[in-house]
DNA sequence: TTACTTCTCGAAAGGCCTTTCGAAAACTTT
DNA sequence: AAAGTTTTCGAAAGGCCTTTCGAGAAGTAA
């Protein structure tokens, strides 16, 4: 109805406008807004009527301008395809939602100078805080410490140890998972996993040596790397099959992985889980839930890990101290029928 | 160094700051550091080594605020976790990206309390514009034209014809897949896809049945919906085979009922792409790539998507007018090993 | 040297909101 | 009715930056 211009175009409402619409002063149309004491009930309908009616809602430009803080968080990621991401922003966002802040969100897409670019945009947009998150559990560069906002490391860890970083615990993900199959009495377990690049590939395979060793069960034979993708898991299966035909359990490092070993199995007629126990690691859904059986897996919890990310810059922008260090975040097990039998 | 407090949380520097080190009204330091032509290089100097020095960053809240737009988009989308969401996120980032825009993203899970919130936070911040992702491609309840900021729907098009909208073209895309299918000489060819409850399977079904009639070639059996899901493609797939044995072409609704598809051909002894055809819908790389062959699939190009969404935002925001309107956005077709014999 | 042009810079306003502080109005008490 | 309280409101400053406009300095021409 006010529309001036073409639709959608219409200015948007100053308290100005109110107070004028509302026969009040500014001030006063700032209290009565506001909720404030110092003002007449009745002043107030009108003040808010007025404000309902030319659609006015405050200038959080303005607002931040005088609190000093903008309600506001950057989340810089170097790659916004990365599964690792999402959980990790929605979980943040979970914790920021209830308290009114927004997110930017940048992608840096592993690049660093688009990174330098985008962060001096955050800074320039005066966030309250960056979450930092990068796409494997690799240390990544730490941005220093002259910035005049808390930073948190979500997933990648700063390589600096000064600085605050949270990532998944991958080792005891790795204990965890060959615990599991260890209690199904299995004996003869192999780890297959990904490139040994990563360090998600190497914590995943200390924690598996860790847990036999821990349960005095030798290994079958030294954990495979390769790729995180299902050709490796079917291939690297094969071999150990081959080689080890009584082997009785995967422990494998990715899901993907996981479903390329499951198919393997299929292809030599062994039952899962009844021959043998499979499990997986990342719980990703479509890969876990889909197969046949449905693969047990690691969950990184990392939507937990994005909210604590969160609740660390909270901490610091109220005041806090942002303390280093490295935070893990445990992992839990997700059972399915790859290693239960179902129903 | 300059750090006063913990580390961290330095006081942003002001151009009042700068000013006074380098010994300069503020309008100069301002100048300088904009280079404006009005000051004499001797001093433009001064000031950007002061500038430099304490870490000096334009505050982007005042700039907007005489500015009157703040160089913000609101990404308001419905569902973080779908895989659709991102890839509209990436283009238009990509879009704004050079131009300086940063992103707000907004997360409403399908809720429109939580949406009409985000959207009014939104609003608070000043955004120059809005983008609704929906998490499917059934139209959804517009957001009204009274809001001060042009506003453009990606995927899930507005119910409301006079709002923009971008979503994919599902019937092209339909249609895409069975002439390629054909292409290779198929001619029982059989469209298991998703739920009857989706625009998207009915629209990719319907592109289905105008390709074969087309080519005049009469389907085997009436397209079948299901869920979209692996399970479903492999039960529709042996339903379909053992009723039709000479079939040679699947179209699928989606890539997780291709490769259910692929697994039951696999139990039936056919050889794919030999003896059958079978092509996938979403290109999503995680299935595609590792499945055994490896997926033809429709690709819908959603970052192309994001970007044009991006680029009506622009357009908008620089005084053209917004017109109303659906733009389908053509798919197309990344051609594998389920249809192409490998190397 | 005087008159005039060209640079170079600074004071101040403007954009939008909140908050403080003082003034005016409405009541109460004596 | 006068004096004192309490309530209600408004003027103005502050937060940070940009921009305009005018003043002063420097330089040129006569």
């Amino acid at each position: 109805m006010a529309n001036t211009a073409r639709s959608g175009q219409r200015r948007a409402a100053t308290l100005n406008d109110v107070a004028r619409l509302a026969g009040v002063s500014i001030a006063t149309a700032s209290k009565a807004v506001n909720g404030r004491a110092e003002v007449a009930e009745s002043t107030r309908q009108r003040v808010m009527a007025a404000a309902t009616e030319i659609g006015f809602t405050p200038n959080a430009l303005a607002q931040s301008l005088i609190a000093g803080r903008t309600g506001t968080v950057g989340l810089l990621t170097s790659d916004l395809e990365g599964r690792f991401v999402l959980p990790i922003l929605m979980g943040a966002e979970d914790a920021f939602g209830s308290g009114q802040i927004s997110v930017f969100l940048c992608d840096a897409r592993g690049d660093r100078i688009r990174e330098n670019y985008h962060l001096k945009a955050l800074l320039n947009r005066r966030v309250d805080g960056i979450i930092v998150v990068g796409r494997s559990t690799d240390p990544r560069p730490s941005l220093g410490h002259d910035l005049p906002v808390p930073v948190v490391y979500a997933y990648a860890p700063s390589d600096d140890p000064t600085d605050r970083s949270l990532t998944p615990d991958n080792v005891v993900g790795g204990r965890l998972s060959v615990e599991h199959v260890l209690s199904f009495g299995r004996r003869r377990i192999a780890h297959i996993t990904g490139d040994i690049g990563y360090a998600a590939a190497i914590d995943r395979a200390a924690g598996f040596r860790e847990g036999l060793a821990a349960a005095g069960v030798p290994p079958v034979a030294e954990p495979m790397f390769g790729s995180w993708t299902e050709g490796w898991g079917r291939d690297a299966a094969a071999v150990l099959l081959d080689r080890h035909p009584d082997i009785d359990g995967f422990v494998c490092g990715s899901d993907q992985i996981a479903r390329g070993v499951l198919e393997t199995l299929r292809d030599y007629g062994r039952s899962v889980p009844e021959d043998v126990s499979v499990i997986g690691y990342d719980n990703w859904e479509v890969l876990a839930v889909n197969s046949r059986p449905e693969l047990t897996s690691i969950d990184c919890t990392l939507q937990e890990l994005g909210r604590r990310a969160a609740q660390r810059i909270f901490e610091a922008i109220d005041g806090g101290p942002l303390e280093g260090g490295t935070e893990y975040v445990a992992p839990k097990i997700v059972m399915r029928g790859s290693t239960v039998a179902s129903r």
